[in-house]
RNA sequence: GGGCGGUUAGCUCAGCUGGUUAGAGCGCCUGCCUUACAAGCAGGAAGUCGGGGGUUCGAGUCCCUCACUGCCCA
């Protein structure tokens, strides 16, 4: 006997507990074990490894969520392994900023602490806090092998990235050098070009008079966006063939502030309607000014230190804030004259990402990676489709990148993260690249050697990820058992935000790093077999319930664990995937979640109902036996027609959500769902079953027990087909279905139901489409001529014969469900009567009629209208030769059809029309 | 400046390779505590598919153009 269920849906009391549940029975854990029904296929994905400084966001969950349900239909289809690999990114920058601004709260930095004591303490930040995310993710719900938990800086995940380094470096393929670098003055590191978030301001452009030297009164008027940088000036440069500058060819300009001399360049880089013209060259502060710099090798002059501050030694400039040092510079240069406008002028300014500084362009020795080779497979693996990217615009995107992509600055100077394995010698100054940790130079032999401080982008550990989760570097060489298994994944769910942060840079070093490992049958590995992953999929952006981005400053963000809380995961992993569409942003909007929490409450008293019937049922012994089959069962074409058509929409529902899903259709599968719960399961199945489930002393075992038996099995059903969007609700009302002894440990393993094609043509769809629409129009009409809820009436019906047929076979039905007392068929209608028509029926109710005369005209004047204008629509088309002659013959008939239809109803109308009081004919 | 999207009901969005009367959820209006569910039931109103032009037997769907709007890159 099932356990009975409290009266409404409360999904705080069963959440935790099965979330509890799922991680103590371990029941999604992966091996990579050999099977002894030989080598199934596989379905592996990478959870995108949040933040470990982070806090779970609606992008996250929406992203969890898509994963989440492909993962679980994947398992439950069977058949394969199917794998979700969970971790974390230890994010270098964030993290370290994190225990620095601990530090600061207790009056100490990381610079007094050492590097040593420093990285402690992170460590020990770590454990404390770093787990909060993948905890959040755990209440979720989310079907991932825990056991399989990584961390970007475990030892083996750094291993990988001191191998890969390393390869890279033997294979040529890293070089140091100084070269411009984005540099954030307040992390005081280099970030790369995708860290650097662009920002449009209003600024001013500054015209300023540099002296031409050895003639006095003569000057070259320069303008500039960023005048505290003149320090570090170099030259100034012109167009070539700017006739205003030619006679300043070849002359040499006193520079103001500083008083050294430069020279005048010309160059074609320069852009003669930009400013005055002629631009002030400084190669340490500007990449444009660094590359004309070394066209012209002109000697870079750095004028500030890696904290913004004025480096100019003896002047009063030295020390000063770049923006106190425009100020005093801009100052002095009004004073001795030379100022010759302030302009105003929108520019775009780089922030660091992090920390919203700006950022400096700053001349520094840096590691960079030359990635023209990897970015190579990288493209050729796409553009033979080896990768399959959806939405397929993100294909372009990425090409569009790689195509252009630069050198990969992989040197950060921060202490957070790998560190560079290369060590510096003391007295020959060369380094030493090597996996462990050398004793001596590999050059000239002294012992004096030095690691560099430098760590790497936390990308590329996470761009390994996909070879280094499954065991590589091999310590044999041999590829493990997990790698064989699971490499290349199936899919990556990912945003566009970190489409070149990470999935690119995974596609260019899974490609790299697999080439030349053998496939599990020892064979060479083909280059489609290299990729990290075969698919992508791009999940949108989740906004407010306006489209708004959410952000902390606009107080819009909607926090999940909040929001589940409130609603129970299920409804909102329902509303994430209801509102997922391919390519389009998400405005989340809690009513809508409140949408979904009402229908999760509707399957909830469904399962009740289910419940108290098969309760009643054990009390008069009449026992009925789940059937937990993964295949849904043929249908039984003596059965009664609820049953029959219940089981047909079943099967329908069950092939679009398995197609939807196949196209990440997140929406469509939700959408499908949806209506058969609610508009076909419970509006109408459960309600016409009701008629059956009669467990009297004078009723019939035999049908009582028939229908207990199909809403049962067709509710089992539905719980697995929902499952993977609802696991938690699904869960415990399964287990309460089987009364705590269900066939499976969880419904996540049980089958996906999979539906036979034979069962969409079932012939009861046409029959009850006819019987729902004469009750609807019962219904209809019962509210028009102002019937009460509770009263009855009798019912003339005219129709052909073989639809008589059919509504007198299932006259009980109609009887309930539009409250008629009894049907007369009958070969014309009274004509004192109310009536309503379709094309199919015509029917009258026997009742006092109460209806609103006018609104009664209007109604029917604009049917009357809708069918006119659809009569002539279709007589015009079909009127016309060239439809007739090439419109495909399906569609040709279809309209004919449609055209009768429409004319039968449109006399029928025009006839109630006229039947109407006052409108004589 | 370069590139890519979007504009469909009051709101948020579907509408696949052009084809029969453009759909959903929420919201709105009306009536009902009908023995699973008021987080419910029943009925209903609501769209010149951004403007204009073109291709086609046929355009929300394809092409051109304009307007508005969002994103990415520089």
């Amino acid at each position: 006997m099932p356990q009975e269920l409290p009266k409404t849906y409360d999904p705080t009391a069963i959440e935790d507990h099965w979330a509890a549940r799922w991680l103590e029975e371990r029941i999604f854990d992966q091996t990579a074990a050999a099977h002894a029904s030989g080598t199934p296929g596989s379905f592996t994905l990478l959870l995108p490894p949040p933040n470990v400084t982070g806090r779970l966001h609606m992008g996250h969950m929406l992203n969890q969520t898509e994963m989440d349900i492909l993962t679980r239909w994947q398992r439950m289809l069977g058949g394969r392994r199917v794998l979700w690999v969970p971790g974390t990114d230890h994010a270098g920058i964030a993290t370290q900023m994190m225990v620095e601004r601990q530090l600061a709260d207790e009056g100490t930095t990381r610079q007094q602490l050492g590097r040593e004591a420093f990285l402690k303490r992170v460590w020990a930040w770590k454990h404390l806090y770093g787990g909060a995310i993948l905890d959040q993710m755990k209440r979720l719900g989310a079907s991932v092998d825990w056991s399989r938990e990584y961390f970007t800086m475990d030892e083996d995940l750094s291993r990988a990235v001191r191998e890969a380094f390393v390869r890279l470096h033997e294979q040529g393929l890293i070089y140091r050098g100084a070269y411009i670098v984005n540099w954030c003055p307040r992390c005081q590191t280099a970030i790369s070009d995708l860290e650097v978030v662009h920002e449009d301001r209003q600024g001013k452009i500054w015209e300023i008079r540099y002296p031409v030297v050895g003639d006095p009164g003569s000057f070259l008027t320069i303008a500039t966006t960023r005048p505290e940088t003149m320090l570090g000036d170099v030259a100034v440069a012109v167009h070539p063939e700017d006739e205003r500058y030619s006679v300043f060819h070849g002359k040499r300009l006193r520079l103001p502030l500083a008083g050294r001399e430069i020279p005048v360049v010309t160059d074609a880089w320069v852009s003669p309607e930009f400013g005055t013209g002629a631009v002030k060259v400084t190669p340490a502060h500007d990449p444009n000014d660094f590359a004309l710099g070394q066209r012209h090798s002109l000697q870079p002059i750095n004028a500030m230190d890696e904290q913004g501050r004025m480096l100019a030694e003896g002047s009063s400039y030295h020390g000063l804030d770049r923006y106190a040092a425009r100020e005093r510079i801009l100052a002095d240069l009004e004073a001795l004259g030379l100022l010759a406008a302030a302009k105003d002028h929108a520019l775009s300014v780089g922030i660091c990402d992090r920390c919203k500084t700006v950022v400096e362009p700053r001349l520094s020795e840096q590691w960079f990676l030359r990635i023209q080779p990897l970015a190579e497979k990288a493209i050729a693996a796409v553009e033979q489709g080896a990768i399959r990217f959806t939405p397929d615009q993100y294909r372009k995107i990425y090409l569009n990148w790689m195509a252009n992509i630069h050198d990969w600055c992989l040197s950060r100077q921060l202490w957070w993260g790998h560190r560079i394995p290369a060590w510096e010698c003391a007295d020959c100054r060369q380094m030493t690249v090597a996996r462990e940790t050398p004793t001596q130079c590999s050059h000239c032999g002294n012992a004096q050697i030095t690691q560099v401080s430098d760590v790497l982008d936390t990308w590329f550990s996470s761009g390994l990820l996909p070879v280094s989760v499954f065991g590589w570097p091999f310590a044999d060489g041999q590829p493990t058992q997990d790698f064989a298994a699971f490499y290349p994944t199936s899919l990556l769910v990912t945003g566009f935000d970190i489409l070149f942060f990470w999935v690119a840079r995974m596609i260019m070093l899974g490609c790299w790093f697999s080439a030349d490992l053998p496939m599990p049958d020892g064979s060479p590995r083909p280059p489609a077999e290299t990729v990290p992953f075969r698919e992508v999929y791009i999940h949108a952006l989740v906004r407010d319930a306006h489209g708004d981005k959410m952000s902390k400053t606009k107080g819009n963000v909607v926090d999940p664990i909040e929001t589940v809380r409130l609603y129970g995961t299920d409804a909102v992993r329902f509303t994430l995937a209801s509102m997922a569409s391919p390519g389009t942003d998400i405005a989340f909007n809690v009513a809508r979640t409140e949408g979904y929490r009402a229908f999760a409450n509707k399957i909830w008293n469904a399962a009740r109902f289910a419940f108290l019937n098969l309760n009643r049922a054990t009390e008069v012994d009449i026992a009925v036996e789940i059937h937990s089959a993964g295949r849904l069962p043929a249908i039984d074409a003596s059965a009664p027609l609820e049953d029959r058509w219940i089981w047909a929409e079943l099967h329908r529902t069950a092939t679009a959500v398995h197609a939807s899903l196949a196209d990440y259709r997140f929406d469509e599968a939700a959408q499908s769902l949806y209506s058969f719960v609610w508009g076909s399961f419970c509006d109408w199945y459960l309600e016409i079953v009701k008629l059956r489930l009669q467990f009297g002393p004078s009723d019939d075992r035999t049908v009582a027990r028939e229908a207990l038996q199909t809403l049962a099995d067709v509710f089992e059903s539905t719980l697995r087909l929902l499952s993977p969007f609802m696991p938690f609700l699904t869960e415990e009302i399964w287990h309460a279905l089987y009364n705590g002894q269900p066939p499976a440990k969880s419904i996540a393993l049980a089958a996906y139901p999979l539906a036979d094609d034979s069962a969409l043509q079932d012939a009861s769809t046409r029959s009850m489409e006819l019987v729902q629409s004469f009750i609807t129009e019962t219904r209809a009409l019962r509210k028009e001529i102002g019937m009460e809820e509770k009263a009855e009436a009798p019912v003339f019906v005219h129709a052909a014969v073989d639809l008589v047929q059919t509504l007198r076979q299932n006259a009980a039905i109609i009887l309930r469900l539009a409250r008629v007392r009894e049907l007369h068929f009958c070969d014309s209608l009274p004509s004192h009567l109310a009536t309503r028509s379709t094309a199919a029926f015509d029917l009258a109710i026997d009742y006092q009629r109460k209806v609103d005369i006018a609104a009664e005209r209007e109604r029917l004047s604009k049917e009357i209208a809708r069918l006119e204008k659809m009569l002539a629509a279709a007589d015009k088309q079909l009127g016309n030769p060239g439809f007739l002659s090439k419109a495909p013959s399906p569609v040709v008939e279809g309209l004919k059809s449609q055209r009768a239809d429409a004319e039968v109803l449109l006399s029928k109308t025009q006839l109630a029309f006229a039947a109407l009081p006052g409108n004589d004919e």
